[in-house]
RNA sequence: GGCUAGGUGGCAGAGUGGUUAUGCAGCGGCCUGCAAAGCCGUGUACCUCGGUUCGACUCCGGGCCUAGCCUCCA
């Protein structure tokens, strides 16, 4: 079975054949660096980073590049709101971002290319565009001429009247078409700028994308991914720069787009304010569930985040890893079930891999055959490698859960010894208040064959 | 206004022209002194109206509703 995806520019699932076999290259849209990510900053980058495992299980060298974009308006506005330099906040927030994306299991791009780092990139393809008779200078700025380019609107379905009959904001004054977007502008002497054809300036968004993956992939890639809403115009305008810059009929052969994440069903956004910050949710729940539920929904469907999902999330992974855990020894190696990868390879089906995870654990549950339980184990494990869960010790996961309650371990001991020689004394009402005393102090006390034992409570 | 996506059981969420999705919760049972945990079992769900068909939740058309893009946004 081909890997299949769905493929933006033609709306249809396709199969993936890459350019070159030997070279398989992936880009996507990374973040701009000036606060927290939010969870519906995340989703694109535990999916794509998903996607980047299931093409490196089928070929050899897939270069994935995302991109960190350290040069941008909002960036400067927190530099000026925090009275710190703009390097700094680029820095903290890459860091951060770094970092929780890592507690959500997100591995780094094989490139991670910086808008800064890439300046000349940019200057020397704008001055191509300009070249070539696809761009022109006004004012200090230079302009993409959408007119230049008949394809443009392609990927989104939208065609320049259409767009203008809509309620338009005001068109500066510079433009020749509305339709028209900025390569490059002017920097004030506060703002960061680099020395260009056209003076100080800085680039505009679009173009540091388009000369990136030009850089680091080539000037036709196999594909290229980011969230619904960068269809248009960020993906639109990449397409235009990058065609015209390159003169090839295809920049991105696949594009994927991954679909909001909702609260109460509305898109989180910042204009919005209902923002769920990754940073602040992993203090409260484990990242792998935070990961689990972002893996539940198909990637291109909404996925309206929930608290009540959140706990179903640690509800299921609870049951998971208290079945690895009655595994004896250590697990042996095992392939991935053909189910699992399947699925994956069907344009990422997530849901449908945890559905086949969850009937191989209870194909691990009905066998009574040690041997053959520790075979199901193993292969269960292996296969939610590929979705990148179960990969804790479950004694590590179980850990993450718990609150922490302010006895120490002697004082509870202490009271399950009362406690079992009052069931010893078949004296229950005693040993039925001591248990609830416990319960009421966030200890949890299950009586089994080999004893009792005790847990702290999940939060 | 233009364009796009979607409406599935209590909740989440796949999928399919005729056969069990799956998870969480609930219910019944096993186990337990009683519980908890675990296990086993358990649900004629597919917005609406027409059409195509031997047969549609699944295909086609109309309608209703929801969300999104058209402005920075994953």
């Amino acid at each position: 079975m081909p890997i299949r995806l769905y493929n933006t520019l033609n709306r249809q699932k396709e199969e993936f054949v890459p350019l070159d076999p030997n070279r398989v290259t992936l880009y996507a849209c990374g973040p701009t660096v000036y606060n927290y990510a939010h969870i519906g900053n995340a989703r694109p980058a535990v999916i794509f980073d998903l996607l980047y495992r299931v093409l490196s299980s089928r070929f050899d060298n897939v270069i994935y590049a995302r991109n960190i974009t350290d040069v941008d308006d909002k960036i400067n506005q927190a530099a000026a709101d925090q009275g710190v330099g703009i390097e700094e906040i680029s820095r903290r927030y890459a860091d951060a971002y770094h970092a929780d994306m890592a507690a959500l299991g997100v591995g780094r791009p094989t490139v991670e290319p910086r808008a800064t780092e890439h300046i000349s990139e940019i200057i020397a393809m704008v001055e191509r565009l300009i070249d070539k008779g696809f761009a022109y200078a006004a004012e200090g700025h230079v302009l993409f001429d959408v007119d230049a380019f008949p394809d443009y609107g392609q990927l989104s379905r939208r065609n320049q009247r259409e767009m203008i009959a809509g309620a338009r904001v005001e068109v500066a004054p510079y433009k020749r078409n509305p339709g028209d977007f900025v390569l490059w502008k002017p920097s004030t002497e506060q703002q960061p700028g680099w020395d260009s054809p056209w003076g100080r300036g800085r680039p505009g968004w679009h173009i540091e994308c388009s000369a990136m993956s030009a850089a680091h992939l080539g000037e036709v890639i196999d594909i290229h991914a980011g969230g619904q809403d960068l269809v248009f115009p960020h993906h639109e305008n990449e397409i235009a720069q990058s065609r015209c810059a390159h003169g090839e009929s295809v920049f991105a052969r696949y594009w994927m787009h991954n679909g909001f994440v909702t609260v109460e069903k509305r898109k989180m956004s910042k204009s919005l304010g209902n923002t769920l910050i990754v940073h602040e949710l992993l203090k409260q729940w484990p990242g792998e569930a935070l990961r689990y539920l972002l893996l539940s929904a198909h990637y291109r469907q909404p996925l309206d985040w929930s608290e009540r999902a959140l706990e179903q999330a640690v509800a299921t992974l609870d049951r998971l890893y208290g079945l690895l855990d009655s595994a004896t020894g250590q697990l042996p190696d095992a392939e991935a079930d053909a189910a699992v990868v399947e699925a994956l390879e069907d344009d990422l089906n997530t849901p449908t891999a945890l559905a086949a995870l969850s009937q191989i654990a209870r194909d691990a549950q009905q066998s009574d055959a040690p041997a053959a339980r520790t075979t199901a184990l193993a292969r269960l494990k292996a296969s939610a490698s590929r979705l990148g869960l179960l990969q804790q010790d479950p004694a590590e996961w179980r850990a993450q859960r718990q609150v922490d309650v302010g006895l120490d371990d002697a004082t509870i001991l202490s009271r399950i010894a009362d406690r079992q020689q009052a069931r010893a004394d078949r004296d229950f009402a005693l040993a039925d208040r001591i248990r609830d005393e416990l319960a009421e102090q966030g200890i949890l006390i299950k009586d089994g064959p080999e004893g009792t034992v005790w847990e702290k409570a999940a939060k």
